[in-house]
DNA sequence: ATAACGTATTTTGTATGCAAAATAAATCCG
DNA sequence: CGGATTTATTTTGCATACAAAATACGTTAT
């Protein structure tokens, strides 16, 4: 009788998420070594579900294996970074194009909304509020490409980037940079223009990469 | 003093490795349940090192877990090339604009030889071979960016291409034009002209798209 | 005969236990 | 006193054991 099926996911399932949770929120500092025993003391479970669940962060790339001592939490180089953000410009350039071609009118109106508060935020100098609604917007548009894939390939890839944390040194002018990129991005957007969308895309990651790469040696 | 320090990989690696084999055969056809007694008995392992083997082909997407239920080798549905393959375009066609700038004049001319073993193969009707040396040639430029994440990228998605198996239906003309697309990318390889180069690859999937998907209902 | 229920068996999920490797500690020798 | 070797402890890796869920089966009742 009761049609609320309640499928509570497998612990290992949940224990990975938790995981995901320290080490993105860096409570797990990159190069930490995961202790099986104070884990599962912390979390309240055996050492099998645990062990499957770093066994499955270990091939998202969060978590290196080492044989026979354990593992640790991976470390984003400055090189990682090197490579990824090319990939992220040319993945979010397809998403840009697709999404000027498939979304609706609404969502489109939806994302300059969101644009219009990010620019709030610049303006009043409310810096994780920028990035979240920049994040947001991102995201919406991968998202608007209809392609799910490439929803999840950009997700995974970002998700290295951001844990680097090189971001704090955004200077003022990049940042002016980055909203104006972003005022372009809507624009082509709202003129359901892909090829430019596109090229705008690329460069706003461009410029993030000079932005977080720019002064450091490239190693 | 013995400075042989062999470091055997650890069995749920090992596994990991065996069932991606048995996957991409097509010995564990898509859709089948993966019975863990069985495939114990069969690889000679406890259930231990097997399930967390199964957890990181999940992550990996080769197989779907089922909550209670084991675990099933994926299916990739048509939907699912039709998302891989523009990613792929992109990916390639990245690769090949970075490959074009940083290949050693020797890797290109061994790219060549390779190139006309296939002209060979695709001449004398042997298509196993061409298959394998048509692979070779897109590895090899791909890992010329040198770009490692992107060669990582690419080949997790390639791998669920690969497994559809729907490149059977290859007709004479679009392999034809598949050999010339080939020739052409050598040469703008050759010439070092990244964006000739980068718009060929993407043309080159795009022909893979339509011989693939060309003839059937797109669901 | 078929549908529905209840029981038995299989299969997955989690915990515990034991062996091997690695790390830390202590002892011994120079 | 310092370094090296040996011993003890910790920690990982794998196997087994038990519990819960799902599937298969058989029985009963309509």
């Amino acid at each position: 009788m009761n049609s609320n099926v309640i499928v509570r996911a497998p612990l290992h399932v949940q224990v990975a998420e938790r995981l995901r949770l320290l080490i993105d929120s860096g409570e797990l500092a990159p190069g930490t070594r995961l202790n099986e025993n104070e884990l599962c003391q912390n979390m309240g479970v055996s050492r099998t579900p645990l062990r499957e669940a770093i066994r499955s962060l270990a091939t998202e790339g969060l978590v290196e294996l080492q044989p026979n001592r354990g593992a640790i939490v991976s470390v984003v180089s400055q090189d990682d970074v090197t490579e990824i953000l090319p990939i992220m410009a040319s993945l979010e350039g397809l998403g840009g194009r697709l999404a000027a071609a498939h979304m609706q009118a609404d969502q489109i109106k939806q994302i300059r909304q969101i644009h219009n508060q990010m620019v709030t935020h610049y303006q009043k100098n409310e810096v994780p509020e920028y990035f979240e609604t920049n994040r947001l917007i991102h995201e919406l548009i991968t998202e608007g490409s209809g392609n799910q894939t490439l929803v999840d390939t950009i997700n995974s890839l970002s998700a290295k980037v951001r844990r680097a944390r090189f971001s704090a040194q955004m200077t003022r002018e990049s940042w002016a940079k980055a909203v104006s990129e972003h005022e372009e991005m809507i624009t082509a957007l709202e003129a359901r223009d892909p090829d430019r969308l596109e090229a705008i895309l690329i460069q706003h990651v461009e410029t993030k990469r000079t932005t977080i790469l720019g002064s450091l040696p490239q190693s």
